[in-house]
RNA sequence: GGGAGAGUUCCCGAGUGGCCAAUGGGGGCAGACUGUAAAUCUGUUGCGUUUCGCUUCGAUGGUUCGAAUCCAUCCUCUCCCA
């Protein structure tokens, strides 16, 4: 359940509470796909690092070691020792991004696994199950993510099957919370808003599910490709047709400076896998821009990260150390920074919140939107 | 002492008369990454006044219009036999 506490301009400060736990919004949303964080982390170190919300992925998890395995073993919380809210993706993006060869239908998708290449077929229904069986906090509706750009006409009808398939999972759901063995009785189900870059067509389906009576409402489809401001145009015009009691997911986003800007146009919730990612490629974040912890300038360099930076990594080790770690492929390296980013975005969002709470946020925003995705 | 083979750019290694500043790896340098098929992918890696010039394939000398490539001598290394 929302509750909003705080409004500055369209910017909200809020909480959610789940069966988990009490989520402090706007938060981001630490991705760990196959049930860990890759580059090395656990659910401890996530803990240890402000995460509030884990996120894993059905798709990845249907495949190894398998939903119904995960089922037997208690459910993901019991499987990874994270105690508090996890959000599991519906599948609906591997399908985009994953294959070429998928064939959608209004049954659901059919596609190759990326493994070992057989069939899949997936539709609202069997990611429902999967995501029961998984007994994550917040399930995430079915949906067809779109690429972009796409054609008007393709866009319109993909959102009409999109709502179509919403009302599915809906029904799906509600079958499955029901049933005695639940492993989460109380599991949430968060609708996806599409329409490609199209504002009416967004608007509409917006519309549409809004009346649906979701437990969160996500804005998917973004992110995939267009240029920043066509993806903030598109928040700022679906906004006011989000549920105002809802608490709202921008999926997929996104760098600190996206996050800023999605802040602002009334978004709570973020994932994304550019932390982790950039940091096992050791690009990572700072208070003062971007760093490239490989460069050369920094072997010798005997400073942390960041100087204001509390997390393990910087609080013992230099950046000579972490580019030494980096270039002879020691495993420690990336594990340090991408508890080094994640720590970063966690603080982030605490800052945000703090920024609200303070009626700052503005002020906050303008002194960081562009430094933090600068590249230094 | 006798015999065989080898020395190529930062390293390994391909090239055995012109299309060779020289394939490919590695390493180095840099870039990309947004609901993670991603510890991945891309570019670059002799010098310069850069549609061209210069220097470079152990050293020196030679053959040739032209040599990393052929010849001679020398140096170094490896292996085999004594």
């Amino acid at each position: 359940m929302y509750q909003l506490l705080k409004n500055e301009n369209t910017a909200r400060r809020g909480t959610f509470t789940t069966v988990h736990g009490t989520i402090q919004t706007p938060a981001f949303m630490n991705v760990a796909t196959a049930a860990a964080i890759k580059g090395g982390l656990s659910a401890f170190d996530l803990q240890d690092n402000h995460c509030q919300v884990m996120l894993c992925n059905t798709y990845h998890l249907h495949l190894r070691p398998g939903d119904e395995n995960i089922a037997k073993l208690g459910g993901l919380h019991k499987f990874t020792r994270w105690n508090g809210p996890i959000l599991t993706d519906s599948g609906g993006f591997q399908v985009f991004s994953l294959s070429k060869l998928r064939k959608i239908t209004e049954e659901g998708v059919a596609f190759q696994s990326h493994l070992d290449g057989h069939r899949i077929f997936m539709g609202p229904e069997e990611s429902m199950r999967i995501q029961a069986n998984l007994g994550s906090t917040i399930a995430m509706a079915f949906d067809e993510c779109v690429e972009n750009p796409a054609e008007y006409s393709y866009s319109k009808a993909s959102c009409e099957r999109t709502v179509r398939w919403l009302a599915r999972c809906q029904a799906e759901m509600n079958l499955l919370k029901a049933k005695e063995n639940a492993i989460n009785p109380h599991q949430l189900l968060f609708g996806i808003n599409q329409g490609c870059c199209f504002s009416d067509l967004r608007i509409e389906h917006m519309k549409q599910i809004a009346a649906m009576n979701l437990d969160g409402y996500a804005i998917g489809g973004l992110a995939v490709g267009e240029p920043k401001e066509e993806m903030y145009e598109i928040i700022s015009d679906v906004e006011p047709y989000l549920p105002k009691e809802k608490i709202r997911y921008l999926m997929g986003v996104g760098t600190p400076g996206n996050i800023l800007e999605s802040v602002r146009r009334g978004v709570d919730l973020f994932d994304c896998v550019m932390p982790s990612r950039n940091a096992r490629h050791g690009h990572l974040n700072t208070w003062h821009g971007i760093i490239n912890i490989k460069n050369a300038k920094y072997a010798l360099d005997e400073s942390p990260i960041d100087d204001d930076c509390d997390c393990d990594c910087c609080k013992n080790f230099s950046r000579a150390y972490l580019r030494h770690l980096f270039k002879a492929d020691e495993m420690l390296g990336m594990r340090l920074a991408v508890m080094h980013n994640l720590h970063f975005y966690n603080t982030l969002m605490e800052k945000i919140r703090a920024a609200l709470d303070a009626g700052t946020f503005d002020d906050f925003y303008r002194q960081n939107v562009d430094l933090l995705d600068t590249r230094i």
